[in-house]
DNA sequence: GTCTATATACGGATAGAC
DNA sequence: GTCTATCCGTATATAGAC
């Protein structure tokens, strides 16, 4: 093995970048293969189902490497408010860094796939909740009610993926750092 | 007149409302046209920039009408956090109908058009500066500081923003309904 | 399993009659 | 200002040699 695979991973991680660097439709597939010198014909020999397919591994892909980013970091601080805290800060750090793996949004590639196929979507789906629950067990680590746990868990989400939005948008992250500056209220009360 | 700009303002209602559902590059110009029952030549006679150009006009559009139901529906109560939370409140109840009027989410089509070039990039930061400033100009007329307002207001927009991104990705407006029981803790701190 | 050549459809855009 | 026919590029997908 290892080269078997190689070819696969190759065609699988440039295409999670491009989709979530450029959006899923904006995204070519001959872009694709281009970019990770791979020909077309392995491309469906190993996602016989096109792009569709190709979209599902893609996000599922990235939300792995951001659940895992987020534990990474979150893990730094005993205390979650400053973890959480702490772990904004750096991504709004990195906000003009443009190497793949500091893409943290999946609000753009989701919004674009989930209506196309309820495979997809479901996709999808995982995929947050999988993101949300990193910050509900830190949560849970560090004594919060499980009912609270849940609830602040799924704000931080929605506010980290709102402000990400907005971030890119105006291509500025300062509304990452105010953000950043809500948590600790928000774990407060 | 009256004839004279209903063709315009047919094909840009009907852009504004495809592109805000399904999104920027799913959406054909061919599409556009056929749904507005217009001729491809008026369009490029009204936009001569073609899709770019529609784009613009259908995100300035876009937000001027959702600019215009939160100014609605935030006079309904005089209390600022009652009444950011009803106005949530009724976005999640909103959620399951179809009507175009209810599109009430920016993120899809801003996070596709602004990277394409800066006077796309520079409409959708317009169009986020009016929404967030609606909730601003509320907050300052019930009295709050104006930096505590600045601060809540942009809050507020991420967290709407955030929230409808999840909900319309898991097709369930529970997460709006979320956003809208942590507002009286936002503004009461 | 890998690779190229090709099929087919649709994208945005334009020309030019009316 | 309106409308149709058409250009050209690129999209996804497939066939079939190797």
């Amino acid at each position: 093995m290892g080269a078997k695979t190689d070819t696969r991973e190759k065609i699988l991680n440039t295409a999670a970048s491009l989709f979530q660097k450029n959006g899923y439709h904006a995204t070519g597939l001959n872009e694709i293969i281009r970019e990770s010198e791979s020909p077309k014909g392995s491309l469906y020999y190993h996602f016989p189902n096109g792009k569709e397919e190709l979209a599902i591994a893609a996000v599922t892909l990235a939300g792995s490497m951001i659940q895992e980013q987020i534990e990474e970091k979150l893990a730094r601080d005993s205390d979650p408010a400053q973890a959480i805290k702490h772990y904004i800060l750096d991504l709004a750090d990195s906000f003009e860094e443009e190497n793949p793996d500091n893409q943290v949004s999946l609000s753009l590639l989701a919004l674009e796939i989930a209506p196309i196929r309820d495979s997809l979507r479901d996709a999808c789906k995982q995929v947050f909740e999988l993101c949300a629950d990193t910050y509900y067990r830190k949560l849970i680590t560090c004594g919060f009610p499980e009912e609270k746990a849940k609830e602040i868990s799924s704000i931080i989400f929605v506010m980290i993926e709102g402000a990400m939005s907005v971030s890119l948008v105006r291509n500025d992250p300062v509304m990452l750092v105010a953000v950043a500056e809500q948590i600790s209220i928000l774990l407060n009360n």
